[in-house]
RNA sequence: GGCGGCGUAGCCAAGUGGUAAGGCAGAGGUCUGCAAAACCUCUAUCCCCCGGUUCAAAUCCGGGCGCCGCCUCCA
């Protein structure tokens, strides 16, 4: 079955075919370096992450280039209000970004290219469209002529006339037209500058993306990304600059992810309810995160709240318990033989079609939640076997320890299921416990005095005891092995 | 006002022509001294409403209602 993308472009579901077989070129927008980065940022990374690592399994051969913005008026801002020089800023971020990225578990992209690295290459693109009458210079502004671009609305869908009848912006006199949009800004006093043929100045904003994209992956690539709010008018002006300046198509397949809302509202910094992703990593493992985002269709705007999380949180300590499970039983006493339960064969069969329904999922627009549900569906199989067989054939365990590896597999491309199962739902303990206002000693203590009470059949101390720690939120889990505790 | 998207159980969420995945929550059961976990069973006669096309529609078309996003920096 063929990969089929949802491309913003055409507004359809459309089979992907690179443009050189087995090969393929993708650039996604990263971030301006002016501050934090917070959820929205780690959605797009994320998505992106999960669709880079996504074509490689499908064995293409990826070149995946996403970008620093690391001049623009923001970080200016920024470094003058903080009485730094702006490469402070940029720089500081930079570090910060990257230190989020992998925090989530992020692989690194093929090139990671910086705007200020690029200053000869993007004024040899803004001197050629000046040049082909694409652009005009004003003052030491460079201007982007949309009225020679026939093509320009076309990703966005929208229509130049309508647009500016509701403007909301001011218009600034010396553009040809209100839509034109800087190539490159003149220098005011104390800015930082590169030199060029309009005088001292710097990148605007959409120009950088045109030129790194067009050294690292030619002036006609595969896909690029970002988020949806990217659509117009940076992508949009992207196309402009590239294809006018090209000549040629700038790209085949747009791709766009989904918004982060809080609590069903849009986030934004002007209603204050954005989160950073170094907040939320402080409340939840960085893998439940990314399960959370992963758990709808990366098209979807997603509602960041804490009824979702604790979701995906359940959701997540469920199919690790499921692998714990495996290690569980294979490690206990087995016997030779092939002989297989009904549970047994029901397992054998799902183990057998789950590398095909992920890629069936996943190869309908990358639909991760559909893949993850298929993981569930294995996991519910798992269990049932580990619960219902009191022998455990060596067939048996190799049917588990391939359900296992099929799991961790699909992690792979979804970066899930990184850590041991142990390691993980122990992590997860101690995080929790942490929270609780008692020690682990003290928790001890009490098991120990309920083992003897038990011992004696004295149940009603022992209950005593059960609902004590109850009433401070830990569970305790009787076994035949003795008793365990879990942080409710 | 223009453009785009969405509306599936209490909640989250797949499903774009063949008769409703998965998760959470809930009910009952198995197990347990009692519990928890896990497993089993059940929980949408129906997919916002009204028309239409079709042998067949949550899925396509038309109309309506509601919600959201973009049009300004934004992942």
């Amino acid at each position: 079955m063929a990969l089929r993308v949802y491309n913003t472009l055409s507004g359809k579901k459309e089979e992907f075919v690179p443009l050189a077989p087995g090969k393929v070129k993708m650039y996604v927008c990263g971030v301006t370096v002016y501050d934090h980065c917070h959820i929205g940022h780690a959605r797009a990374n994320v998505v992106f992450d999960m669709i880079y690592r996504y074509l490689k399994y499908v064995g293409l051969a990826v070149t995946y280039v996403r970008n620093y913005t690391d001049i623009d008026d923001k970080i200016i801002n920024r470094a003058n209000r903080d009485g730094i020089p702006w490469h402070e800023v940029s720089e500081r971020f930079i570090a910060e970004f990257d230190k989020d990225m992998a925090a989530l578990g992020l692989e690194l992209p093929t090139h990671q290219p910086k705007a200020t690295e690029h200053i000869p290459e993007i004024i040899a693109i803004v001197a050629r469209l000046v040049e082909k009458g694409h652009a005009y210079a004003v003052e030491g502004d460079v201007y982007f002529r949309v009225a020679t671009f026939a093509d320009y609305l076309k990703l966005s869908k929208r229509n130049l006339e309508e647009m500016q009848a509701g403007a909301r912006v001011e218009v600034d006199g010396r553009k040809e037209n209100p839509m034109d949009f800087a190539l490159w800004k003149g220098a005011k006093p104390g800015e930082p500058s590169w030199e060029s043929p309009w005088g001292a100045g710097r990148p605007g904003w959409h120009i950088e993306c045109s030129a790194m994209s067009m050294k690292f992956l030619g002036e006609t690539f595969d896909i690029h990304g970002g988020g949806k709010d990217l659509v117009f008018p940076h992508h949009e002006n992207e196309i402009a600059q590239s294809e006018a300046a090209n000549g040629r198509p700038f790209v085949n397949y747009w791709l766009h992810n989904g918004f982060v809302n809080i609590n069903s509202e849009k986030m934004s910094k002007s209603l204050g309810n954005f989160f950073t992703i170094k907040e939320v990593l402080e409340r939840y493992d960085a893998e439940v995160l990314r399960f959370f985002l992963l758990s709808a269709h990366y098209r979807s705007p997603i509602d960041f709240c804490d009824q979702n999380l604790n979701e995906a949180h359940a959701g997540l300590e469920r199919i690790y318990k499921g692998l714990a499970e495996i290690d569980r039983v294979c490690a206990g006493k087995r016997e030779a033989g092939g002989l297989l339960s009904d549970g047994g064969r029901e397992l054998e069969e799902k183990v057998r079609d789950i590398g095909l329904r992920f890629r069936e999922a996943m190869d309908d627009d990358f639909n991760s939640a559909l893949a993850i549900a298929g993981l569930f569906d294995l996991t519910r199989v798992v269990n049932r076997v580990a619960a219902e067989d009191s022998v455990v054939s060596d067939r048996l365990c190799e049917i588990l320890a391939t359900a296992r590896q099929a799991v961790i597999d699909v992690g792979r491309v979804l970066g899930l299921f990184t850590s041991e199962p142990a390691e993980y739902l122990g992590r997860i303990k101690s995080r929790r416990a942490a929270e609780l206002e008692i020690s682990t000693e003290e928790i001890e203590g009490l098991i120990g005095e309920r083992a003897l009470a038990r011992k004696s059949k004295d149940f009603k101390r022992s209950d005593e005891i059960r609902d004590l720690l109850l009433s401070r939120n830990i569970a305790l889990l009787d076994s035949p092995l003795g008793t365990t505790w879990a942080v409710k």
